[in-house]
DNA sequence: CACTGAGCCTGCTAGC
DNA sequence: TGCTAGCAGGCTCAGT
């Protein structure tokens, strides 16, 4: 499922493809792919506008157009969008989930597919923009989430670590697979209360996060099964993963041990029982690119 | 504020 | 081998 390190390959890769691009037509083949709106209505309000710049917010991608406003996605589970250059308008083997097809001047495209139908496409005023970047917090990559920003995010609130993680209003662009990543990196139980959290520990915790996202985007992004990154090709971050996606029962890839399964915030969660105990207990961090102690 | 559950969707898979 | 029920999950909304 695409997070921030897919969502910013996807933008990296369509950046040089569609920029400067004069949006000539827009089919819509699912009505719920474009958000409050039906096809034709959002066909109007961007025909002829040219594509300025490819940005990312949190999860979304923002193609920004050249009367100010913006058409954002939003790729959910199983959303991928295709540059397609003018001989080449198809994808064969994902044709039947095409939701939506913009074409430019040059005779490219960008095609949206989407298995589930979870993804979104919205058109943003000035104004909606701005409701939309008040409503998603801090981005992890960015110079303000500092060690001091995590922590003070932490100790102000009780809930349980990972659903605060999960919770886009609060940190933007963390996803499941991130979040158990970087809470087994940082040697931290997903149920331990944000408040509890210490500083050394979220010192541990910052670290992991952007480490494990600044090395995925290195990778082009996770691939579990759909994502694609923009033209069609596969990340290379899966084969990286040191516990999302290892099976009950089975060794953590740090000490051994046997991992566990846990329902936290309606998401499944992995975590080992020895590295992600209590803080007295934890394992110090290891470095989640080269594999070696710190 | 925190949390739970339903709903949105379809492909995959475990279990029969 | 073939079928089906249940699972997967980001996000929103309603309810407690």
């Amino acid at each position: 499922m695409p997070e921030l390190p897919e969502v910013e390959t996807v933008r990296r890769t369509l950046g040089p493809l569609i920029t400067g691009r004069s949006i000539a037509g827009f089919v819509l083949c699912w009505d719920r792919t474009v958000a409050r709106m039906d096809g034709n209505s959002f066909l109007d309000l961007i025909i002829d506008r040219t594509i300025v710049d490819v940005n990312r917010r949190g999860k979304l991608v923002i193609l920004e157009l050249s009367d100010g406003a913006r058409v954002s996605v939003h790729l959910r589970m199983t959303g991928e969008l295709f540059a397609l250059p003018a001989d080449r308008q198809r994808v064969p083997d994902r044709e039947r989930y095409l939701r939506a097809l913009f074409s430019f001047d040059d005779g490219s495209s960008l095609a949206f597919y989407d298995v589930r139908k979870f993804g979104r496409i919205c058109y943003l005023t000035p104004g909606d923009y701005e409701d939309v970047d008040r409503a998603l917090g801090v981005e992890p990559l960015s110079a303000a989430f500092s060690v001091d920003c995590l922590h003070s995010i932490l100790s102000s609130r009780s809930r349980a670590i990972k659903p605060l993680l999960l919770d886009q209003i609060v940190i933007a662009g963390l996803g499941n697979i991130y979040v158990d990543e970087a809470l087994f990196a940082a040697g931290i139980h997903p149920l331990m209360r944000a408040h509890d959290i210490s500083v050394e520990q979220a010192r541990l915790l910052h670290r992991a996060i952007v480490e494990i996202l600044s090395a995925s985007i290195d990778r082009r992004g996770t691939t579990l099964r759909d994502y694609r990154g923009g033209v069609g090709e596969p990340g290379q971050n899966q084969s990286h993963l040191r516990i999302y996606g290892i099976r009950p029962g089975h060794p953590c890839t740090s000490c051994g041990y046997p991992v566990a399964r846990l329902v936290v915030g309606q998401r499944g969660t992995v975590y080992c029982p020895r590295c992600q105990l209590a803080p007295e207990y934890a394992l110090s961090i290891t470095d989640p690119i080269n594999g070696s102690s710190s």
